[in-house]
DNA sequence: GTTGAAAAAACAGAGGA
DNA sequence: TCCTCTGTTTTTTCAAC
């Protein structure tokens, strides 16, 4: 992991679908070195997946909330949120709580039957997504491009 | 928005970088028709993004926390989160608090730095995510292939 | 929506600095 | 580790159906 590596990364993370050809001339490598490097950081595991983002509204997803849980039983738990298409995100936390989740459902009244749903795991508070500011801010900011500059 | 649509994103959602041949094969489509749809979908902005997954790990981020704000000065705070590179989401939400944001940080030295940061915005509570059951799960599930079959 | 053909581009591999 | 060169595969675009 060098910055030539870092830059790759900084290209792809907006971008996944960027022939190698123009990821080397972004990044000033030719395109079999570009592949290479590419390759070894998908087998290291640094790359985990080429992911399309689509948006949720207009797939009929309106309504977005955090729910933080407390449970006695976390094995039935995690099996239900698993199991459960709305529970889109599911994180162990510190705190008064055992879990935040995040769920997301085609309407509020969906979020509410799915509320239904969990009474029997434990207690917990819907917090309901009123609007977005950001949902994703890359990883790997701006530049640390000095490796460009070099030619 | 078909079942055809729904299942070229069905593919597409995990792996950004299927060609629009394999694509087809996937679909039954033949790939101009394929090309034509996903181009459709892009414009509509029903595809928002084809992005890298990047390991935090992997780049020296072990610490990812929520944090739980309330804030009097809702301008001044978001202009913070926006250029805090540590935010990576930030909700306006219901209840108690103002904001729920998503921080990622090389480690819980820094996430404690980070709040220092914030004190001048108003209160919060951090949650520390101690591990992630899944930190996505797939917006189109399983199928809902009848198309599929019928040929 | 399909097939098919031609032009352009991307990719994978070998050999060498 | 990187480069250039080359052959092969894929994409793309365009026709006609």
């Amino acid at each position: 992991m060098d910055n030539v590596d870092r830059n790759i990364l900084y290209h792809l993370q907006h971008n996944a679908r960027l022939s190698r050809t123009e990821l080397g001339k972004l990044v000033n490598l030719s395109q079999p070195a570009v592949t290479e490097r590419v390759h070894r950081m998908e087998e290291q595991g640094v790359i985990k997946e080429y992911r399309t983002i689509i948006s949720p509204e207009k797939i009929g997803k309106h309504a977005a909330a955090f729910m933080l849980f407390h449970t006695k039983n976390c094995l039935a738990f995690l099996d239900f949120c698993r199991s459960s298409p709305e529970v889109a995100e599911c994180y162990r936390i510190s705190g008064d709580h055992n879990y935040l989740l995040k769920v997301i459902a085609d309407s509020t009244q969906d979020l509410e039957e799915f509320g239904n749903l969990c009474d029997s795991y434990g207690n917990y508070t819907i917090l309901i997504v009123m609007s977005s500011a950001f949902d994703h801010k890359d990883l790997i900011p701006d530049h640390e491009e000095e490796n460009l500059l070099s030619e």
